[in-house]
This record gives structure tokens, C-alpha cells and sequence, in this order.
DNA sequence: ACGATGTCGAACACGATGTCCGAGTATGGT
DNA sequence: ACCATACTCGGACATCGTGTTCGACATCGT
């Protein structure tokens, strides 16, 4: 007796492939139950019998990418890190590892609903990651913008690494984000209570003077 | 002769700002036509003699918003900078006079349309005013990631901003976002042609050690 | 083999979309 | 002040996608 019936894992598994195929041609907004229904060869009814709406199917194949994730996260902390990575490199490589679905949720064709469960997930990942770092050294750093700022980070980088068809490799991606986010995570920490708004004012010259991040 | 019909303005600017009001309460995605039309008191075939449809609508206050940044940010370049502020400050200090307007493009309740095209808007601005650093660095940095990686950094900490009524004020939000940013890039500049691989590979230690930023 | 459970497919009510048209009304130019 | 023009209104309409229901049939686990 394993879990269920056979043909409800067939309906449910043909329910969920047929979706994250038609997301990448489509776009999620565009696509109808009827033509999840078509491509998956599945009666309306049953559909309806397993899931709410479109969000639900989605929404239901998240909660394995979440376990699925979080393994690779707790394979992390543990034991001594063979290969020292960041929760951001497991999650590229993760990414890399199930492109098509990664294709679905975070390509331009994704949706909303993929794309803000996506930013929770990760985002209360980093912030359970950043807040022993950041108490710790006194900052007066707050945790939940620099959650905020990592996770969009990452996750802009990863969006538009999904659109280029996974182009540079995970480890090089990875490279960029460490040289361009560790720095100023380390100063932050760094500069406990200094006067927050004069870090600001340094100047910046004339347009073309010393270069402002954006 | 004003540009148009008084009418015609008047129609347009009424279902602007019922669509603008509407999206906070409803959520974008759940809003429907009718419910633009009963807010505006306007007439059904009125709206759509004016717009395709309620993306056009969005997408056509986009414009005015558009060049409003536009002539914002462009006060930056040309003379003497009386204040050493960063596009991106321009951007939290836009959002922060146009707080409704922002709280319907990128608080939690918007819908994809806007955020893609605030997204490309922000970006194309971002990728243009790094490019000529990294350039003149010599720099192995691709200029798309780091666009994309400030790019949503920047967005990620204007919606976080936007969710919390805008709290902290505009300048400290850019002071935090100057505080994480800066460092990396200037480092990036900073190490043109090193092994790009090897930066990555310092060891973090267990997961008690040094800090990734995540 | 048998009862339970899942699937199918068609039909249905409902709500939203986008189009059309005739009648009424405000507008801007002269 | 007048008038032709252009805009608005509101209802009717065809179309589409949604989510539900039901009876006949198939497949399952034991």
C-alpha cells in the first residue's frame, strides 16, 4: 500500500508535467485547465477532483521542491562542508539540476504565484541564515532588509540565468554572487554602530567620477 | 487645444486612479473590468475605446511614470552633483513621493505585468550606468549579471519597503542599500582578471565560521 | 471475484471579456 | 451663440473559461 492509488499518482504526475511543459510555451497566465486537460490527457472532472484551480496543481508540486531543497541545505550545516558553498550556490545547483522545472518558475513565462513562493522560500532561508551572523556582531544591520536584498539578488541572478538557458555553469554563477554580495555583507558587519547616513555621503564626483553601485 | 478632449482626459485619469486604488484592496490579478468601470463611473464601451485592455491601462501609466524617473535621474549627470546620491536613491526617493502609485506597481498585491516592466525599466538604467565602469576597469565582470544582481537587489528592497509603509525613511533605505552594495562592486573592480573560480573557494569553515552572505 | 475507488465525458450555470450600435451630450472652433 | 464633431453612455450580444454534477465504465487492492 504505498500512499495511494496507481491511478491517482498517474493522473496527478501526468497533471503536473503537463503544466510545467506548457508554462515555458505559453506562459502561465495563458494557459488554460483545458489546455492542461489536452496535454495531459486527463478528463476534466478528475482534475477538479485533485485540485482546486491552476494555482493548486502549481502550488502542490512546490511542496516537493521545498523538501527536496531543504535536504540539500541540511547536507550543508552538519558535517564538516566538503566543498565550502553557500546556501545561494546549493540552491544554483539545484536550479541546474532541475532545469525544466526551474524553467517554470522562475523564467520570464512563470507566474506570479511561482514566483512569490519562491521568494519565501528562499527569502526565510537567508533569513535564518544571516540572523545568528548579524546579532552576533552587533550590527545594526536590520535582518529583514538584508534578507530582502539577498534573496531578490539571488533570485534576479537565477531568473535571468534560467533565460539564458543555464549558460555560464552553476559554479561560475555562483563565483559572481560571492564577489559581488560577500564584501558588503563583511563591512556591514564590520561597522557595528557608525553613523548609518554618512556612509552615503562620500562623494561621488561628477558622473563620471568613482562609481555608485546603482 | 490642449493635447486631447477634456473628456477624453478626463475618462483616462479616471480609470487610472480606479485601477491605481483598486489594486491595494483586490490584488491586480483578481480585478476585473466591471470593477474598474463601477469605481471610475465610466461606461463600459468608453474603456475600451481607450484601451485594449486592463494591461493597456497599466502598461499606459507606465509612460508617464517613466519619463517622470527619467527627468529625475537625469538631474544627476550634468552639473556639479549638490547631493552624491546613486540612481538608485533617485529611484527610493521617486517611489517615496509617488507612494501610492509604487504601492500598487510593486507591493505585494501587484501582478506580473508591472513588475516585469519596472524590472526592465530599472535594469536597462542599471546596466547603462554600470557599464562604462566595468569597461574602463577592465573587468572580467559580465555586465548583465551585475545589472541583474543590483537590478533586483535594489527592487527587492523597494518592494520589501513598499509592504512596510514605507517605515524607515527613503534615506536610510538608500543608506542600507549603499552599505551592502558598494563594497562588492568596488572589489569587483578592483581584481580585473584574477581566477575568477578560486574567490569562491576560500573556506567558509563549518557553519559556525565566516559569514556567507547566503 | 468483489466491493471500493478513480476516471471519463458530456452537460450545465455562471461570470468575465470584448464588440457593436443607436441615442444623447459635452466640446472646441468660428 | 451656434454647429459639426467627437466623446460618452448603456444595453444587447457572442464567446470563452471556470468549476460542478452525474451516471456509466475501468481499474485498483485484497
Amino acid at each position: 500500500m504505498p500512499g495511494q492509488d496507481r491511478r491517482v499518482r498517474r493522473s496527478q504526475r501526468l497533471l503536473r508535467e503537463a503544466l510545467v511543459a506548457l508554462i515555458p510555451e505559453k506562459g502561465y497566465d495563458r494557459i488554460t485547465v483545458q489546455d492542461i486537460l489536452d496535454r495531459a490527457d486527463v478528463g476534466r472532472s478528475t482534475f477538479y477532483s485533485h485540485y482546486r484551480d491552476k494555482d493548486d496543481l502549481l502550488l502542490a508540486g512546490f511542496d516537493d521542491l521545498r523538501t527536496d531543497l531543504k535536504r540539500d541545505l541540511d547536507a550543508l550545516s552538519p558535517g564538516v562542508p566538503p566543498h565550502p558553498t553557500s546556501p545561494t550556490g546549493v540552491i544554483f545547483a539545484h536550479a541546474y539540476r532541475h532545469r525544466d522545472l526551474y524553467k517554470a518558475l522562475c523564467g520570464r513565462r512563470g507566474g506570479t504565484v511561482a514566483q512569490r513562493h519562491l521568494h519565501r522560500l528562499v527569502s526565510d532561508l537567508l533569513r535564518d541564515h544571516l540572523r545568528p551572523h548579524i546579532e552576533t556582531a552587533g550590527s545594526d544591520l536590520p535582518v529583514d532588509v538584508a534578507a530582502a536584498f539577498y534573496t531578490s539578488a539571488a533570485l534576479g541572478m537565477l531568473t535571468w540565468w534560467v533565460d539564458q538557458d543555464f549558460r555560464p555553469g552553476p559554479a561560475a554563477l555562483a563565483s559572481i554572487y560571492q564577489r559581488l554580495a560577500a564584501p558588503g555583507l563583511l563591512a556591514a558587519l564590520a561597522a557595528p554602530a557608525s553613523t548609518p547616513p554618512s556612509s552615503i555621503e562620500k562623494h561621488t564626483g561628477t558622473s563620471h567620477g568613482r562609481p555608485a553601485p546603482g
